[in-house]
DNA sequence: GGTATAAGTAAACAGTGTTGACTTGTCAAG
DNA sequence: CTTGACAAGTCAACACTGTTTACTTATACC
């Protein structure tokens, strides 16, 4: 079942950086078809032809593992960019298309699995850092964080959404219908002022 | 540190009923006050002065214990009952009271640690049939469901922000203030049509 | 009083992430 | 060419987890 019969025998060169781009192929390959809490240490280790405390020794911890992994995906790439006016638009549009099933295989695979305590701390870092930030910044203003809070949050729960409800819930409508729906809710989130 | 030093002796008379009580008593106690995942089942059996192993007898297994307690949990206590047209208002100062750190001690401290996957699964369960199937039952019309998800979405992901930025993140603002963008952006989800 | 039946228990199972002591390959200096 | 140092890699154990099976024991009925 575990692949990489060839080059993962005991006798292989020692090569510190390529052993942990091993580990990161096979953990991201893991991670990506089964979810993160389903698959374990011994696991990865196993399919990278490399002994389990190795995984410790680089990246602390499993949670590091999926740190580095994660650092890897790209989440909004590039929307905040550009005109400021189409960005509930383009926000639309990109979460649309994510709703249909699409949108990077790794997060497919993490949206399943998208509660562990480790990944959540992760997760937390990360849609501070990849979301809200970025969109407070380009939004300015008092309330710019209030309201990036506010769309984040629906982003965010619309993700939930789809676990609850299964991805038909917002997949199975008129693509043209959902993307004037969401435009609409995520500009009215974006509104300054009570 | 577990207390129950006393009516826990071995020779207590067997009381299937009060056993379970005490058994379901304990968990939410621990769960309360530390988490779900961080409580394991055997701190549990003993702050109850039970054997481990009656709380797979009794609930199948410790995701059964949780959503036993959560069940017992009021989520939206009669929101949706009511003047539908008032409904974004009285969900949102619903919502406002807890983003000021009111709310269940129990939903508080499960809010924590929500992110594992015994708890993600009973909160679809439950999310499902306390939040979404009650509104769309209210709301009404071809797209009823879909308007549902999308308040759920918003309502969800505000608890995730919540968990990100902390609770001074909505609750540092004018209550009044944010009640009313709650409102807007509630009834704006609800809004039917493209 | 003896006995069936349920309540409760002990001990083990199979698994997890993680750690420290150990071995071994590699590469540079003598 | 040999030797020695240091990093790379391994092994076996630790301390847990939730769960199950076979067992003991108390209670209630005949």
């Amino acid at each position: 079942m575990e692949p990489d019969p060839s080059g993962a025998s005991p006798g292989r060169v020692r090569d510190r950086e390529a052993t942990r781009q091993r580990i990161l192929d096979s953990a991201r390959e893991l991670f990506t078809s089964e979810g993160y809490s389903q698959v374990s240490s011994r696991r990865i280790a196993a399919h990278a032809g490399v002994n389990v405390a190795l995984i410790n020794r680089y990246f602390g911890a499993k949670r590091g593992l999926l740190a580095e992994v994660i650092a890897e995906d790209a989440v909004f790439p590039g929307i905040v960019e550009g005109d400021p006016a189409a960005l509930p638009r383009r926000l639309a549009e990109h979460i649309a298309t994510r709703a249909r099933g699409e949108g990077t295989p790794l997060q497919r695979a993490l949206e399943r699995s998208a509660a562990d305590p480790d990944l959540q701390s992760v997760h937390q870092e990360r849609v501070r850092a990849a979301i809200i930030e970025p969109l407070t910044a380009v939004l300015g203003g008092d309330d710019a964080r209030l309201r990036a809070s506010m769309v984040t949050a629906f982003v965010l729960g619309l993700g939930a959404v789809k676990r609850v409800e299964g991805a038909t819930a917002l997949a199975g409508h008129d693509p043209d219908d959902l993307v004037a729906r969401l435009t609409r809710i995520i500009a009215c989130c974006l509104e300054p002022g009570g």
